[in-house]
Order: C-alpha cells, then structure tokens, then sequence
DNA sequence: TATTAGCACTACCATCTAATGAGTGCTAAA
DNA sequence: TTTAGCACTCATTAGATGGTAGTGCTAATA
C-alpha cells in the first residue's frame, strides 16, 4: 500500500454507514466531487474518469474513479448527459461545494486594485455610486449584475422640501442621510402659496429630521387619528401634506448591468434558456424580491439553480449580498450567472465590491 | 402586350439614358426591388427570382426578374450570399427604400392603444416616465430601445435648494422646468449655516428662475469678470456658490432596454456580431453622441448599418427622434435594430411613442 | 477487501459522400 | 423585350463511416 497518498477507504464512497441517507461523503469522494465540479468549471465540458485520474492530486485509476462516480451519480450529485458522456455535476453537487468552501478566499490583489469607485469623486449621488458599483461587478464577472437602490423605509429623513409647481401640485424632495435623494408630485385640492410651504417644510424637517421614514409614517398617522381640531391650521396642513409627503411610493428600483454577458457563456447559447432569460430580466419585481430577501440576513446569500424561487432563473445561480452605510443595511447587489461559475472566485468578488460600494457609501453618507 | 398592368418598359433598369450613374429606376425596378426588400424583412431569408414572381403584383416571369434582379446587383443594391443563392438587399437598397417611404404610415389602432404611459399617474418623475417609454417601445418593436435624459443645458431653471450637508459639502438640488430634478454635492472651503445657504438660494432663485441653464453660466461668468469687490459679501458668496452649483456636472445620461430582445432575431446569432452589440452597448457615449445628434433636427433619423459613425453598431439600423416638452427639445429616443428591419413599422412606432412621451412630458413641465 | 486491468459496448462527433433543390446566367426562340 | 429552356453552381441535407471518449462489468490482483 502506498499509505500517505491514499486516503482511507471505508465502506465505498458515504461514511461508515454505508447508507445513502445521510450524504456523508467520505473523503476521498469529496476529493473526487470537488476535482469534477473545479473542472467543469474550468471546462465547461463533462467529465470523464481517465480524465480526473490525471488531473487529480492523488494516485487513482480511472476504473476505481468510475466506482466512485457512479455512486455519487447514484446520490445525485452527478448526472450523464448521454450513457457514454462524462459526468456533470448537478444542483446538488454545487450546493455541497459551495457548503465546503469553509474559508472565504480573500480577493487577488490585481483584481482588488480594479475595484474602486471613483464616480464619488464628480459630485456623484448614490445612484451613480450604484451604477458604477454594478457595472464594474459585471465587468470583472462577466456576467449579469444587479443592485438595488436604498430602500427609503429605512433610510432616516434629512430634509424635505416642498416646492408649488402649479395650483395643484407640489413637488417633494426628500434627501436622506443615506445620500439619497427622491423627489415626486403630490396633488392637492387646495392652492397655498410657496411661502406656505416653506413654513409646512420648516415644521417637517424640525420635527421629523433623522427619524426614519417608516417612523414618520406612524407618526403622521397618530396625529391624524388624534382629533385634528386640537391643532392650529399650520399644523393640521403640514400633517396633511406630509402624510402625502411620505407616503410610500415607489417600490424600490434596480440596476442591471451586464446581461448581456451571459450570452458569450456556453451554458446559455440553447435559444430556450435565452429566452427564459430574457423573460428574467423583464420581470424585475421577482429579482427584487430576491434581492430584498438578501437583504434581511447578514453574509453572502448564494442560490443555486432551482434553489431560487423565480422559475425563469432556475437555470442560473445567484450570488448575493446586502450593502450598507454605518448606520443602515440599504439594499443588496449580486450576480446572475450559470450555474457552473466559478464560485470561490464570484463570490469574493461580490463580498469586496459590496464592501468597497458600503465604504462608499458611508463616506457619502450625510451624518 | 398586357398594357395597363405591365409597367413602362424603356431601356432596361434605368431611366431612359441606361446609364447606372444616376440610379434613377424605373418603375418597373423600384417595384421588383421593394418587393425583394419587404419580402426579405418578412423572411429574412434571400428572394429568389422564382419566389418574387409569385409573390410579385405584376405578370412577370423569373427570367425576366433575374434580367432586373442582376442589373440591380450591378448597381449596388443587391447581394448574393453565394453562386446560387437568392438576393439580399444591401444598405444602399435600404436607403433607397426609406427614401421611397414617402407617405408617414400611420400606426394601427390596437398598438396605438398599447402606447400610453402610465407612471405619470402615479407621481412619477420624468427619469420614471422615461423608463416606462422606452421599455414600452422595447415591448412593441422587440428591439433595444435607447433615451436620453433631458439635457440640463438647454433645460430653464425652475428652482434650486442648498442643503448644509457637513461643514464642507453641500447638497445642490436643481429643478428644472422641464420637471428634471438633479442633484449633487459640491465641496466648499468655508463652512455657511443653513440659514445662509436659504439666502444664497433664495437670491439664486430670485435672479436666475426661469433662465437656462447655459444663460445662467454665462451671467455667473459675467459677475465674476466684474470687479467682485462691488458686491455685498452675499453676493459675492451666491456667485461663488452659484458657480459650482450650476456648473456642468454630468454629461448626460441615457437608459437602455430590450437588449435583449436583438438577441432573438435571426441577424444576430453569430457569435462575432453579438460581442460587437455587447461592446456596443457597454460603450454608452458613442451611443449617446448619435442620440445628441438626432435631437438638432427635426424629424425622425434614420441610420442604415455603415450611414452611422459607431463602428460596433454599423451591423445595426437606428430609428432616432426627438422628445420635447412646449418649450424645448429635450433628448432623444430610438430603437436599434437589424438592418433588415420593418422600417415602415419601426419608424411610425418610433414617431408615435415619441409623440405620446413629449405629451405626457409637456403635461409635467412646470411651464 | 479494495483496487485495477481488460474488454465489450454506447453514443457522440467529424468527415465524407451523394442526392436534392433553389437559384443563377446564358442562349435562343417567341 | 420577354420568356422558356437548359446547364451549372453551391448550400443544405441525409446517410454512412471511422474514430474517440466515455461507460459498466468482470475477473484478476495486491
């Protein structure tokens, strides 16, 4: 025996059990499954065992990988394509791949050094911090990107302001301390003069600044239900139109970048899953609420094909990660690609540009 | 001789003097050659002269077609793939054809239905209306669909806010008649309270409404050349702070939809054209400096493959127009498309959404 | 008992061939 | 001037073929 090499050898491929259920994976399986998925990655080609055997670390024959294959194909973590092709890793393989990647392998310096905003430097806003943020993530993934914009719920009031743009209608702008800025029209029935409203914006921002818009929101609420005539007319107005002011408008945005790069991977080259794609992307309130959901738990949140609960992206996976000022998580970026992308390598990826965007951010955060 | 259905039948292809130089067709020419081009748009696939003798009004044998077929092709108009292969039209034969498109064709009823925006209902904001126009028009032609933000230049102040966002940085909000609300942080030195920032604005916007941006510039320009001791300290500062607030900040911005969508048509599916789209749309200023120039003129710009300067895009035909509001024209919107597209369709699209997105636009001024 | 060599088998793939067919150009007849 | 007829071209398609990369199974081996 040649001893050190090899490693142990148990009852075949799962643990001592020797059952199926458990999905222990010996050692030397994981070896086996962790080399095939790296080279399909790699290759984009399914494996074979002559193959691996070269390529693996370890002394094995192809016949002894073949054994092993098959009965990590009989566990479904790899599937043929046809009876005499290689074995492709599935969902599952991935899943159990990804979960294996204990440490987060840290960025390489030349990519590090590419991941720099510099729109903050030209009096850019967050939204062309976030444009950047996703263009440069697709360019250095190669693949879809998507980030959403700061929820405004969340985000704490810097300052309102209320301006007449004609009998019945009055522009808002409201900036948060995230860096934010939003502006919509409200209708009123009733005419006030600019002078008016200044009044009404100057009561607003005293008694409103730095709480959060969902606070805001409840807080109009109590001094509506309270009885409104306690309240002098200044009063009652101002609460009037601020709860118009703050009431929840648009559902989030979201920026994507790079669509078109899956179209250069081989894996998306079949016109059905292109189309399937494209239907994706068209439908962007169900990215979003992928997107949100990663917003709500901390780290990277990975989807792996069905994994994902938007059909048309079964085919992809998702890696996915909040951003943040020092005081709030604001929304979440990531990409979408095949599945077989090279994980460790995405995935630090979008943990550092997410970082990098937050630092961002932060600088240009207004407290 | 049949007489009224067979058309004139002089010297061959040409006009009367049968030399090409001209290119003047005759009829009989014209109409073989707009039969290749529709039923080329419909199929995508080359005519042969068997095909078009069908499908042709006219009595015409092959043969005969082949004798105008070829005289075409000396002349630039057609191309063979191959030997024995049909005709195809050239850029040349596209020109001639949208020359020929002289009557506007109006667009249909069911899809003049479909052009309507609604995000203006829903206090949206010219950027959202934008959004909406050319995803709309991305649906309708299954092109990709460009716009470009009003330009801030060209556009009449309606109002500016100074918010104090820390000692150095202040928040310079512009709102524009044309309903474009901007923003952006400028660095000062010397930090000014809030309340001093309101009286800069105010000054500002007592002076200034109603003024171009581009005449704004000029007058702030104006006022620094003059002997600034002459100013009140307010003054003096306004105009110091009104030159950053108003200086030209971003170049511009555009949205892109559909992309997409190019991939699906049949032009399309070779991998060389499609990394040239993606590199394309990735560069957006080339894009952008044919939209800038699509809105000088009047009228709908049509760019048949090589007629436009981008290298990337000369694959492609572009549809451009522009969009305005009473006062101004604004930017301009537009499809890109394979070159064998349906121009009669594409173009009346195009003239319609920009129609009914200059409506919902005028609608929002704050004229 | 675990591993490996050997072998039969499978299915894809690239290459070749021949047949098909759409389309042309030319020529001569109408 | 138009058209019918014919020879020719060339892409596309369908079979046929050999090669290749892979498998599963079995028996020999360490």
């Amino acid at each position: 025996m040649h001893g050190v090499l090899l490693l142990s050898k148990k009852a075949a491929v799962t643990g001592k059990s020797g059952l199926l259920e458990d999905m222990v994976l010996n050692e030397r399986a994981q070896l086996v499954l962790n080399s095939i998925i790296e080279n399909y990655i790699q290759s984009s080609e399914p494996i074979g065992s002559r193959t691996l055997s070269k390529s693996l670390g370890v002394q094995l024959s192809p016949a002894t990988i073949r054994n092993i294959m098959s009965d990590l194909a009989e566990m479904g973590f790899l599937i043929q394509t046809h009876t005499s092709a290689g074995r492709v890793p599935t969902d599952k393989a991935y899943r159990f791949y990804v979960n294996s990647l204990s440490t987060p392998s840290s960025v390489p310096e030349q990519i590090k050094q590419k991941i720099t905003l510099v729109s903050t430097e030209q009096g850019m806003q967050v939204e062309g911090i976030l444009a950047e943020a996703v263009h440069l993530l697709a360019d250095l993934t190669k693949f879809a990107c998507v980030v959403s914009t700061p929820k405004a719920s969340v985000s704490r009031l810097q300052r309102i302001e209320l301006i007449k743009i004609s009998e019945d209608r009055i522009l808002v702008i409201l900036v948060t301390k995230a860096g934010v800025v939003r502006d919509k029209i409200i209708f009123v029935t009733d005419s006030h003069s600019q002078d008016f409203l200044n009044s009404v914006a100057s009561f607003l921002n005293e008694k409103f600044k730095n709480h959060s818009m969902q606070e805001i929101r409840e807080k109009i609420h109590q001094y509506l239900v309270d009885d409104r005539n306690r309240y002098h007319d200044l009063l009652a107005q101002a609460v009037r139109l601020g709860k118009k002011a703050f009431e929840l408008n648009n559902p989030g945005e979201m920026l994507i970048d790079g669509q078109m790069n899956l179209l250069l991977d081989p894996h998306f080259d079949e016109k059905s899953s292109l189309r399937s794609l494209i239907d994706a992307f068209n439908q962007k309130s169900e990215i979003m609420k992928i997107l949100d959901d990663s917003m709500r738990q901390k780290g990277v949140h990975i989807f792996i094909g069905i994994e994902n609960d938007f059909e048309q992206l079964q085919g992809c996976s998702l890696i996915m990660t909040s951003y943040r000022n020092n005081q709030n998580v604001l929304g979440s970026i990531g990409v979408v690609g095949p599945t077989s992308m090279d994980y460790k390598k995405i995935i630090s990826i979008v943990e550092y540009t997410a970082k990098i965007l937050s630092e961002t951010i932060t600088e240009r955060s207004y407290d």
